[in-house]
DNA sequence: CTTGCGCCTGTTAGCGTTACCGGCAAGGGG
DNA sequence: CCCCTTGCCGGTAACGCTAACAGGCGCAAG
């Protein structure tokens, strides 16, 4: 019987104007079958009425849940990790979920913990781990055990499960890709070690290689950017040997095309260069890009589809793998000397 | 005096085991200074020794703060609005807030207020809006009134606080920079006609044609796609007038310079192409492109600061610039016929 | 020696919601 | 005709925390 004007709408003041009690208002919310229909449209009314609105952290007080879910990733800025983000964001609002982000500016050993620290005190009903590195490996190792977790792209060790894009299928087809061209084997420009994706990659690669028979060129270590493309390009297009190139991801490969147009080899006729992400630009690249498309969007309502279960109590699979897939542009052609001897 | 074993430790755990009331628990956490220092180490050891952790809802139900920023935000996948949404989150956590997201996938004028909303529904303090859309402005202006929002890259005639990059002064820089270069007029791709930023950089442009008595030619209009700038791209190319085109942003540019590579026509021998943001990318095009740009990061602290303001009660200025700045490159050069005549 | 003031700590009363149990009416079987 | 089930609804007690006030103690001033 307070006031209603001013302060908004609480339960009492709906289950005043709707003549009953607040238990059948706050039935009526969560649990509306088990209402009289008449007495439901009552409290409706009534709802709409005082714009009533439930007040969240009173109910999470009582049940324990929030509604939240937590996001602890790696620089959201990189189009992986914020493509995953986004899709993640798009399942859980369609699930009735809200999203909360913990950006990981730097990539030591605690950084993740202390993402899910931060996540776990604002009270998420759940977590997933958008950090691809060695290191989070090990943060991933050392959790509270009572909260769901499901990870992205991690490795194999850890006790969580994770969705991940097949890497090393991709790596497998892009290398098979240019194998199958003529050259005589594939140098490779990876990503930064302590990166799973790019260790993965490497695998997928070396692997083709040696079923093939073909020499394993050492491995160039760049950062993602493109800069890092760019000079380690610049080593390889000094090198005459090389007529074909796989790139751990477009940013790189757009380096490695800059790089070796500067040092006068023309790509595909004297090297290929394939890449691996997929961007939106990789098709307008010059030329446009060979690469391997991975999935973020599939890869993160997987994720998402596994927190669910893993918050429902049940015990989802440990791995969810989504196959990655070659696009084939015209940064990539025959080995020189083949075609058109 | 209930077993402290399983159940986390709630406050009073942490009193009983001080020895003191959970009234002076709440002190130590909330005002140290008003506590004695030797009671207070006694409660800091009690919570350490029990891992206690305040709960969030608890708090929240009575203080009436949840320490949760809301952002709601296009497409995230975008340059853009991620590396605003990055820039937002590290400031926020800086100050001790966690934020919360909500993208929207489309653009209609009920979807911003419907993002407040649910951010609104989970309680959050304050909410930063980054969605530089007409419609969106539209959205702004139909708020509910207590609610601390401050809006990124708006227009002028909203009612809320706006943090932005001088789109037009960026405008301005890069056509000048192309007259300065001898080219008798500039052509422009510009964004989507919804988006304000797109306005504004086209305003900035024809401003500096008219200023100069040049020609304003037609606008082209694009998504932001590269595949876009390329099919407007080709366009251009057909058209042996076009000496100099400004590309309102470096998606569209890498596909112009596609285009304008396929049609035969060199960059910047005969055609000079500049963008607008400064991906990471830009300067490993080919040729590198000459760009204006822009701060992100400084844009979110700004909302940021300028929300924070909002929050504490204050009414922070209704606007605040980030400068940008004109990076040149190889993209650009003299007007064809100019320097080698 | 008393009075008053500050410093520190405790007591009480909610914040808004849901869980749990209990009650009451209507309807069906014995 | 009575008892028992079934369907709906209400009362009460938490959930874990902090605001507001109250009180005890020591010390300085009168």
């Amino acid at each position: 019987m307070k006031s209603r004007t001013g302060r908004p709408a609480v339960l009492m003041d709906v289950a005043v104007l709707a003549g009953v009690s607040t238990m059948t208002v706050s039935r009526v919310l969560n649990a509306p079958e088990r209402v009289r229909a008449e007495t439901r449209a009552r409290v409706l009314a009534a709802v709409k009425e005082l714009d009533y609105r439930p007040n969240h952290a009173a109910r999470q007080l009582v049940t324990g849940r929030s509604g939240v879910l937590g996001v602890v990733s790696i620089d959201t800025t990189l189009y992986g990790p914020a493509s995953t983000l986004y899709s993640v964001e798009q399942a859980a609002r369609h699930a009735g979920y809200n999203v909360s982000i913990a950006s990981l500016s730097s990539l030591d050993r605690t950084s993740i913990r202390e993402g899910v620290e931060r996540l776990r005190a604002q009270a998420v009903d759940g977590v997933i781990i958008v950090a691809p590195h060695e290191s989070a490996a090990d943060g991933l190792r050392h959790l509270p055990p009572e909260m769901p977790v499901v990870a992205v792209d991690a490795g194999d060790d850890i006790p969580v499960p994770v969705a991940k894009v097949d890497q090393r299928a991709g790596a497998v087809r892009a290398t098979r890709h240019l194998l199958s061209l003529g050259h005589e084997t594939v140098r490779h420009v990876a990503g930064p070690a302590d990166w799973l994706d790019a260790n993965d990659r490497i695998a997928g690669w070396r692997e083709v290689l040696e079923a093939a028979g073909r020499p394993v060129p050492e491995v160039l270590r760049g950062d993602w950017s493109s800069r890092s493309g760019y000079q380690l390009g610049r080593r390889l297009a000094a090198d005459p040997e090389v007529t074909a190139v796989f790139v751990a991801n477009d940013q790189m490969a757009l380096g490695v095309l800059r790089a070796l147009r500067e040092a006068g080899r023309r790509v595909p006729e004297d090297v290929s260069v394939a890449g691996f992400d997929d961007l939106p630009e990789a098709a307008y690249f010059w030329p446009p890009l060979t690469t391997v498309r991975q999935d973020f969007g599939e890869v993160g309502r997987h994720a998402f589809h596994m927190l669910l279960d893993r918050m429902a109590g049940a015990e989802p699979e440990a791995r969810r793998m989504v196959e990655p897939e070659l696009v084939v542009r015209e940064s990539t052609g025959a080995a020189p000397g083949l075609s058109r001897a």
